[in-house]
DNA sequence: TATTGTTATACTCTATAACTATA
DNA sequence: TATAGTTATAGAGTATAACAATA
């Protein structure tokens, strides 16, 4: 008797989740990103102009974190920091045109992401599963745009 | 259009898998455990007697990572190190009675974990979902005893 | 010489708190 | 006084490598 016990679906889920962020972190910094600035450019590109501490709050990370990930999506030319007129003390993030192109490449390793961990299931399978999935993260409270996974553990069952 | 882009399964997958990690990390601390050393646990009620290094790699941490885990599983009377007559290097691990009976205590947290977070699906539905994932985790050859999550990513993916 | 378990060190990541400039 | 952004410091967690005991 060497099996594993019956894997229930908290199981599998979180085993596939870990395995599924380790790949798409590989693929995200193949095109020189990591998986929390995947999360910004695709919030900013959503909604323009939001100042770091709304961008920080909607991807649950910290601001002191947020610092540094765009300062490196500054410096590779993807965003632009636009101070604000109106309140000097914030800025108005904005994607640059590199940046843009940029989202289309995130749209593409996305696609590759997906075909490799679920290109075996028929579409029919593929449909159910996002359905089931979505239903149960409804469920849990994860619809919003905040990614677990770019907040610590901690904070998050608080 | 503040929306999302629509979810994938992958992103599903990587949002539920955090999302159930933290949670169930949780119902591990307040029966004494991390993570690990519940997966630890399970694998000696499964094969008794394993030296520490053949946990390591089938658990897939490190060595050095694993001593804290016993150390305080030892601490917690839930597990005892015997050496080994025929090689006086190396343990055999093996449960105690109240490390039998914490396992009861870690069936009835699973169940309740899984409760909590697909109770709101039918039976056919639960089903269904823990076959689709079991046959993607299959694929992705997650099937032997390794927890991704135990060990880091980067030894993951290279 | 190789291996098991252990310890010590270094490194990475993240949270906390202090600081500035604006309001 | 309060807030946005930033920087500095400290802490947790983990990997790497050195070590003693045994083979």
């Amino acid at each position: 008797m060497d099996d594993a016990p019956s894997r229930g679906a908290a199981f599998l889920v979180t085993q596939l989740g870990t395995h599924c962020a380790a790949k798409f972190a590989v693929r995200a910094r193949e095109i020189g990103l990591t998986p929390p600035q995947v999360g910004i450019l695709g919030l900013i590109a959503r909604s323009p102009g939001q100042s770091q501490q709304a961008v920080a709050t909607a991807l649950g990370l910290l601001p002191s974190r947020l610092v540094g990930f765009v300062d490196d999506l500054e410096d590779q030319g993807l965003l632009e920091r636009v101070r604000s007129r109106t309140d000097r003390r914030n800025y108005a993030l904005q994607l640059t045109e590199a940046g843009r192109r940029k989202l289309g490449e995130i749209g593409r390793v996305g696609r590759e992401h997906e075909q490799d961990i679920f290109g075996n299931l028929t579409d029919e399978q593929h449909t159910e599963l996002v359905r089931l999935l979505q239903r149960v993260a409804d469920e849990q409270g994860l619809t919003a745009g905040v990614h677990p996974g770019f907040r610590s553990l901690n904070s998050e069952v608080c």
